[in-house]
DNA sequence: CTGTTAGCGCTTTCAA
DNA sequence: TTGAAAGCGCTAACAG
């Protein structure tokens, strides 16, 4: 078997060598670029695979000398969670100088196709090795991926994918499982208790709210027969707006015991719980660890936040950009994003 | 304000030039050597401050040149948490390679705190520029850690801590807020019924097992009045041990309505479990995601399990070593192990 | 198709 | 106390 030489001070020149060819050679065998017999390939390849022969990293990053430049392209608004984001890239500004790589934000209005296609598009031919998109699914949204994919930029897409594009990543989580938790959850919370769920969510034209009702409804229908789903109230993540029709659906219905939020508008959704009387009774299950979502918790007004690690994810998305910008293979199992189930105590 | 200039192609030898000094000189104020005017030194870190320079990593890290060898301490038994964790450090072949880190797996009795403690003294010398080990929190393993420490090796606890010891690091979680999450879980999930709750444990002498049951009966006795702990079962991780001491409980107490498992046997709490008829009116908690734990979560004889991602600690541990050995600031967010809350619907 | 060679930015002797 | 210079292992021109 042939293990890993642990101590390998090899280098490209030992192979060279073995191989009874030239540095350069081994250089074109290894970045697979033309220009090399096939029969001279052979021996390379096998003179590398001999000895197992690991490239040094740092050699060939420092050989190559060129500083990287990533775009992230964000919502514009004031999203507590895509804050967080912004605010671990700052985190990581030390690092990624120290590697020579610049991220720019770039904010945008997120939630409108066009303005969001455009704002893809003008990347394009703008020197960026990779972009980072909260992206919408939407056709030109689509299209504009694959433009700057063609333009040999990377793109990776963050919280929110577009399945059906050429992006090379998705930095999130499957949100129709995360679905599927909250509705675990809230079944199982509520109890032998009978009742009605509430849903509220920003809006069910985003995909990703879209999804994570599915997997609730799918939970909830299949194994909990004692509750019964309300119509989804649209809050457009805002809090006021979100508030008013949950207030009025609470006057409605006396008998709710659940409540999912799948969006944002966490303030109106924890006020009109509140003002409702009904705060101990209701098993309120809603997404993120926010400042806000953590008081909640906390006081017990919530009983539970299905997460999504943002630190995590803004450094997912940056390496993944970097080890496709280099060719480099990417840690899977490192960059996959979990569905975090937080309760009072376990909060980070 | 300074801002981290994004395209700073700066180098050291820029700095040399504004601070009218040389290289070398700029590169011993770096690394805080001696025999640098204090003057100087003011100069050469006025310089470095102004232009908020960030040596390159990977030019650092090839002049170095030099080969790092990590050696990690594991439990011998047949634990399957550990072994993933090991199999974790084999996925990590190629990407320790690149970077010239050679690690070693050392299997040791870590529960008999003497032979963990000559194991760890028998690596003084061995030449290892970092240690990772599973510890066990007794005086003499303390000693040894120190030993290490003083000797210059890198020392990081992993999953189970000796915080009296001087090792740099510990990578895992707190085991007192597992415990209380287990606990709390339990206590929701269990509902308005009242009844008993076992606890089977691998030895109430491990410190993590310990703080887990701290933690779980603190929140069960203030915040769940419905329920009794019953006396906790040392199983010693065996299944068949922890089999026979469960069912004779179960035969004894007929009202059980939770189950914690603290340690590992879960093969035998769940046989018994199983056999006691109850399975599906007991809650059932317990740690770790193992191929075990996830089939019981899917066929809902489990209803959670409390879980460090296995994956994390071994890239984390490495990564910490590495940064310790280094010198280089370690990203504490990073590195945190958080408390997973694993059921069936967010199994990774 | 293949080889030679000049760096990349830092570390580390060895002199001064 | 300081500086000059020789690499570290790889990449990328440029020659052949």
């Amino acid at each position: 078997m042939k293990e890993p030489d642990p101590s390998s001070p090899l280098t490209l020149k030992d192979i060279a060598r073995q191989a009874g060819v030239s540095l350069a050679t081994v250089d074109r065998v290894l970045h697979n670029r033309p220009g090399v017999r096939p029969d001279t390939v052979r021996r390379v390849r096998e003179a590398i695979e001999r000895n197992s022969f690991q490239p040094h990293v740092a050699a060939a990053e420092l050989a190559r000398s060129r500083a990287r430049r990533f775009a992230f392209v964000m919502p514009s608004g004031p999203n507590l969670f895509m804050m967080q984001i912004q605010s671990y890239l700052g985190e990581m500004a030390g690092w990624l100088s120290a590697r020579r790589l610049a991220v720019e934000v770039i904010a945008t209005d997120v939630f409108d196709p066009s303005v969001l296609a455009a704002s893809l598009e003008s990347l394009i031919g703008g020197d960026y090795d990779g972009v980072a998109v909260v992206a919408l699914d939407h056709p030109s949204v689509r299209a504009a991926v694959n433009d700057l994919v063609d333009a040999g930029t990377k793109v990776v897409t963050l919280v929110s994918d577009v399945p059906s594009s050429r992006r090379n990543h998705y930095i999130g989580i499957d949100n129709i499982a995360a679905g599927r938790t909250a509705g675990a959850l809230v079944g199982r919370l509520v109890g032998p208790r009978s009742g009605k769920v509430a849903i509220v969510a920003g809006s069910q034209g985003l995909r990703d709210h879209a999804e994570r009702i599915f997997g609730f409804n799918q939970v909830i229908s299949s194994e909990f027969s004692n509750l019964e789903v309300l119509p989804v109230l649209e809050g457009r993540d805002e809090d006021e707006r979100s508030e008013q029709m949950l207030s009025r659906l609470f006057g409605k219905h006396p008998d709710i015991v659940g409540l999912y939020n799948a969006g944002a508008g966490t303030q109106g959704v924890a006020k009109a719980l509140g003002d409702s009387g009904c705060e101990k009774q209701v098993v309120f299950v809603g997404h993120d660890v926010t400042v806000l979502t953590r008081k909640l918790l906390l006081q017990g007004v919530m009983d539970a936040a299905i997460s999504q690690n943002p630190g995590h994810e803004a450094r997912a998305a940056v390496r993944v950009l970097l080890s496709l910008a280099r060719g480099e293979p990417i840690l899977i199992e490192q960059e996959k994003i979990r569905i975090d189930i937080v309760m009072r105590d376990n909060l980070p």
